[in-house]
Order: structure tokens, then sequence, then C-alpha cells
DNA sequence: CAAACGATTTTCT
DNA sequence: GAAAATCGTTTGG
């Protein structure tokens, strides 16, 4: 079942990170359906956090989706190429937001590798923010979607991480945040080959 | 209006 | 393992 909006609108983003683990991601775009379990999230905690796009309570065009209610698709370009999926969490107003860095692929596989160009299924294709993106066909023009709607959004298929498998873990490419990229703000469980390997790993 | 930079990935040595 | 690619967003003049 599809994740409520109540899920979204918690206060405590470092637990929502947590928690979207085991979860699927879906996307239905052009009739294409692709979904994968989500394997490795960060928090972005808003104005307090450096690393976030929105330290500071700073607004700009591009962050403005971050300061919607929880719920919401932020999606943001990196490097001119790679789309960075991240889903909006708290109430209206707080910038908080966490970014979705991995999936195992489930359905929708043949798809994934068309959009990918490649012939099967390898880490690669859906390891890594800019790569899980393209994988599912998210693109900047569904920056500001509602979960809730029919093209994308997450769901709860009853998969259980346990703590144990869940490891916490700096967060990657963000080392310009000062004190703040030695925060404990990424999750990954522990052994799933479609975890990123990172930078600094 | 112009310049610098980045929540990355891929490819080559 | 290291370096290049590449362009929208942000910031300064």
């Amino acid at each position: 079942m599809k994740l409520p909006v109540s899920f979204y609108e918690r206060k405590d983003v470092v637990k929502i990170a947590r928690e979207l683990l085991g979860k699927v991601l879906v996307t239905k775009f052009n009739g294409i359906y692709t979904a994968g379990m989500i394997v490795e999230t960060e928090a972005y905690a808003g104005v307090t956090d450096r690393a976030s796009h929105a330290y500071g309570n700073r607004r700009t065009p591009r962050t403005e989706v971050m300061y919607m209610h929880g719920g919401a698709a932020y999606v943001y370009l990196c490097y001119g190429i790679h789309h960075l999926f991240n889903v909006v969490t708290n109430v209206q107003d707080i910038p908080h937001a966490i970014l979705i860095r991995a999936i195992e692929p489930l359905e929708g596989i043949e798809s994934m590798l068309e959009r990918r160009d490649k012939i099967k299924v390898q880490p690669s294709l859906t390891a890594g923010p800019g790569a899980m993106s393209m994988s599912l066909g998210i693109n900047t023009i569904h920056t500001g979607l509602s979960l809730q709607g029919p093209e994308i959004y997450i769901e709860d298929r009853g998969v259980k991480i346990g703590n144990k498998d869940i490891i916490a873990a700096t967060r990657v490419g963000v080392a310009y945040a000062m004190d703040d990229a030695l925060r404990p703000y990424r999750f990954y469980i522990k052994g799933n080959p479609f975890v990123s390997k990172g930078k600094g790993l």
C-alpha cells in the first residue's frame, strides 16, 4: 500500500530516512511501470544542516519545493547531468528532505535496462542517486509532484529491515559542509549489493 | 550580465 | 585509482 502523507509529515527526518529502507519506490511514466526497493538513503535536515540546499532558510526557485509539506518529490539536477531524487518531509515551511541514493530493481527491469542502455542487471544500474533516477525515468520535470499521485509513489510491501541490518554512516559528497559532514545521516542495508560505494568509504 | 561550483558517473591509465 | 565531462543554479558586479 502507498505510504500516507502522515508518514512524511513527521518531524524526525532521520527516523523517516531509516524507515524508508525496505520500502518500494514505484514510477509509472508514459505507461511504463518500474519499481525497486530502497536500500540507501540520506537525510537532509533543512535549515540547521549545512549540507542541505535549504541551509539557513535559504529560499530559491529551486529549493522552494522543499518548503512544501511532506510527501512531495524534489528532483534536483547535479553536475548538469544527474537527476537526484529526494522525498520532502516534515510540514509546510520546514525544508527537510531525504535523498534516495540507491534501490534494488524489482519490476520493469527490462525498461530500466533500456533507459540505461545496458543489457544485464549489475549494481551500477541503480547504485547511486543519478543512476537510480535514470533507471526509473525520473527527471527534473517531476519535481514538485505529490507522492500520493499516480505517476510516482512509495509503497510499503511489508518488508521489515532489522536494526542489525541497518548501517548508519556519514553522507557522501558533502565534505564542504564542515562539521555537518560528520553527521551520521546516511543509512543503508547491510550487505546489499545495490548500495552505492560512495567516495569516502 | 558573467563566473564559479556541485547531494555524480563514467572512462581511461 | 584518478581525472574529465557538463550545465543549471547561485552569487557577485
